[in-house]
DNA sequence: AACACCGCCAACCGCTCCGGT
DNA sequence: AACCGGAGCGGTTGGCGGTGT
């Protein structure tokens, strides 16, 4: 952590910079930013740093709401289930923190990432120290367990195109369906990840944001008092909190030879496009994850761990696709 | 009790991407 | 096409607190 006052370095610098504060937070910044976040809605950080009274550049403002004051985030330890998740989402993603946190509903990239670092890593090392087994094989957690590099690399080509085409042309990418399942949670529950239904705020504004929790998805375009809806997407002129409610899809990647480590990413802005518009078109896929508790993921692949480790080469995939079904882990249970 | 070491994690930094002009 | 500013991402830093000696 940093000193909550300047770093020294530049303090004689321009009165602009030397202006800025840099480190921890104070309840009281956090107060602040929180208030204009709820009041005014999300938009150009550096006129929220400025307009919210804080000595604070944008970026830094940016970084602690998505990090620390966001009403979504779900705080404690992670879950076996979410480490599994992450696991298995590291092998296929790579430190793609932000598409990993995107699969994981009240976790931030930042709070992955530093999981990743300082315990998967290691403790996937000593896995692989003490047994010849990769870390997808390690896990023991019985029938839930799903190896899906394993499986990936035994599919053909054929089987990715087809199961692509089927997460597309079925309307609802993942990223929808945990959009649903996240808007699911919040109609019952407004704050379905904050534990015990508060929110815990380790510098002191709880009392603050216990009054304001209610206000917050009033004013960040959760609820339609009209038709009393929660949504699960934002406007985008209103405030740009939708990409922090609503899963983003995963980009379209290749994947050529056989390795498991992450490759150059294509950003493809037509596959977010689509499923943006699509995202909310189509509930039976949300209805089937409800009822899917149980579906052990190989299954849904239509294959098992075959091969695992022969080589494979694939041409333009969709991820996405892929990544559809892999968040039907039968033992993903995000309810707090 | 004092010190050293280590892990965690909040926050910064630098870079890339993207949209606007 | 070039430039600029803002947003977002991943890597890294460094302070704090816990634990061991």
């Amino acid at each position: 952590m940093r000193k909550p006052d300047m770093m020294g370095k530049d303090k004689i610098n321009n009165n602009i910079k030397s202006k800025l504060r840099k480190g921890l937070w104070s309840p009281e910044e956090d107060e602040k930013l929180l208030r204009y976040m709820i009041t005014k809605g999300q938009g150009c950080w550096s006129d929220i740093a400025r307009n919210a009274g804080l000595q604070r550049c944008g970026k830094s403002c940016r970084l602690r709401w998505i990090n620390y004051l966001r009403p979504d985030l779900k705080r404690g330890a992670f879950s076996p289930q979410e480490e599994e998740v992450i696991i298995h989402l590291h092998s296929i993603l790579g430190n793609r923190w932000s598409q990993i946190a995107a699969r994981l509903p009240g976790r931030t990239d930042n709070e992955i990432k530093n999981f990743w670092n300082s315990t998967l890593k290691k403790r996937l090392k000593m896995n692989n120290n003490n047994s010849t087994l990769s870390p997808n094989n390690s896990d023991s957690s019985g029938p839930k367990d799903v190896n899906v590099m394993g499986g990936i690399m035994s599919m053909n080509e054929h089987d990715l195109m087809t199961m692509c085409m089927d997460s597309s042309s079925s309307t609802s990418s993942s990223s929808c369906m945990q959009s649903m399942h996240a808007t699911n949670m919040v109609l019952t529950n407004p704050f379905p990840l904050l534990p015990n239904n508060r929110y815990d705020m380790m510098t002191g504004a709880t009392g603050f944001l216990d009054n304001m929790a209610a206000a917050c998805l009033t004013q960040v375009g959760m609820v339609d008092h009209d038709h009393g809806v929660v949504h699960g997407t934002l406007e985008p002129n209103k405030t740009r909190l939708g990409s922090d409610f609503s899963l983003p899809p995963l980009e379209s990647r290749s994947i050529e030879d056989n390795s498991s480590t992450p490759i150059d990413h294509v950003k493809s802005h037509n596959n977010n496009n689509h499923f943006k518009n699509s995202c909310f078109n189509n509930t039976d896929h949300y209805h089937h994850i409800q009822s899917s508790n149980n579906v052990v993921v190989e299954d849904l692949f239509g294959f098992g761990n075959h091969g695992q480790g022969e080589n494979f080469r694939m041409g333009e995939w969709d991820l996405e696709g892929l990544m559809q079904d892999i968040s039907y882990f039968p033992s993903l249970d995000f309810q707090v």
